[in-house]
DNA sequence: TGTACATCAGTGAACGCGCGTTCACTGATGTAC
DNA sequence: TGTACATCAGTGAACGCGCGTTCACTGATGTAC
């Protein structure tokens, strides 16, 4: 058949979705390219007719997500966003049970560390989580404490992914949430 | 040939320790049977010998670092040892660099959540560390505080390790680091 | 002292499987004449 | 209007590879008689 005249366009984009998603919840290794062409209703070959290979996927999906992410910090910026709103969004029962709609780092960053070839959008992520961070912030330390925040909520939101006891993952989303709020009044 | 009585319990343990070493470094699912057994000058037959499969080894060796971090902790606050002296341990190049001889969870935390059938060391490993720095923190606000500093050295030294920017990598580090010294003094 | 046998940690070929990747092909459509 | 051809997104068999796992076997040693 032939099809419109974007319909590859569009089945790209599919892809770049549905890589997007598979990569932050099940992370990169753990991710094959036929499970995701079959869940399109696509078969494996046609891959190749949209990506050189899973390398270039992973780059293409991976600034896909850190697109997201970045449009998303734009957007609480230029709201005027506090910190309070940021956290209770970051470190919510919601963020934490949809992975595939959320952050890459909490479940890549440690596959991203590995990388043979880096590319620099692993970096502009955690920056420009810096910058929304320190945007929330007040005060000389504003940066400093931005980066110390962004650590805390990367990793309270691995931390509470990785437990199988509901209280204790509650417990550590709950906590940090409430304990970095406090840092919004200049400490 | 013959061996010696305990021959076989201590290529056991080695077995056990350089797995505990690469599940650390590389990750789980990254780590092959056949490459761990090759690097102790045995082949890959004789793994079954001693586990009744990888999983069982993950499950072993996971509690073989687990158990480092314990006596870690122990030995810490046996010492009285402080909350810098903890950070400046924990958040050092040393540890960044050298992940095969640190804490399981900047590596493993994201893999140990997907695991199919989950086991109580992940969670013992984190409360372990949440009363370690409870130890080191005054105040009624204590224990809350204990698991946001632990959030924030689990995130802060996976994402040091996640870029490839030798600059950004320092600043996560020595700024969270220094930023979490402050709680020493009740905040 | 010498021979036959038991032990057992480790060997290495083989298994089925899913991976990333390649490629000759399909088949519905548009275009040319 | 009808026939031949070009287009091209997607198909699916096949490739080599490394994975986890199994198993018949090796070969140096200790034991029995």
């Amino acid at each position: 058949m032939r099809y419109a005249e974007d319909h590859k366009a569009q089945t790209h984009q599919r892809i770049l979705a549905e890589a997007a998603a598979r990569f932050r919840r099940d992370g990169i290794g753990a991710t094959g390219l036929q499970p995701l062409m079959n869940a399109l209703g696509l078969t494996h070959g046609g891959f190749y007719a949209h990506f050189k290979s899973k390398d270039d996927l992973v780059e293409k999906a991976l600034a896909c997500a850190a697109g997201q992410s970045r449009e998303n910090a734009r957007q609480a910026m230029a709201d005027n966003r506090s910190l309070t709103d940021v956290l209770e969004h970051y470190l919510s029962r919601e963020h934490r049970d949809s992975p595939e709609k959320g952050c890459p780092l909490p479940t890549m960053a440690a596959e991203l560390g590995q990388r043979h070839q880096p590319s620099p959008i692993t970096d502009e992520l955690i920056t420009s989580l810096h910058q929304l961070l320190a945007g929330t912030l007040a005060g000389i330390d504003r940066e400093a404490q931005a980066i110390t925040v962004v650590s805390a909520m990367v990793g309270a939101l691995m931390l509470s992914r990785s437990t199988h006891d509901p209280q204790l993952s509650a417990r550590i989303l709950d906590t940090t949430r409430e304990q970095l709020k406090k840092l919004a009044d200049g400490h």
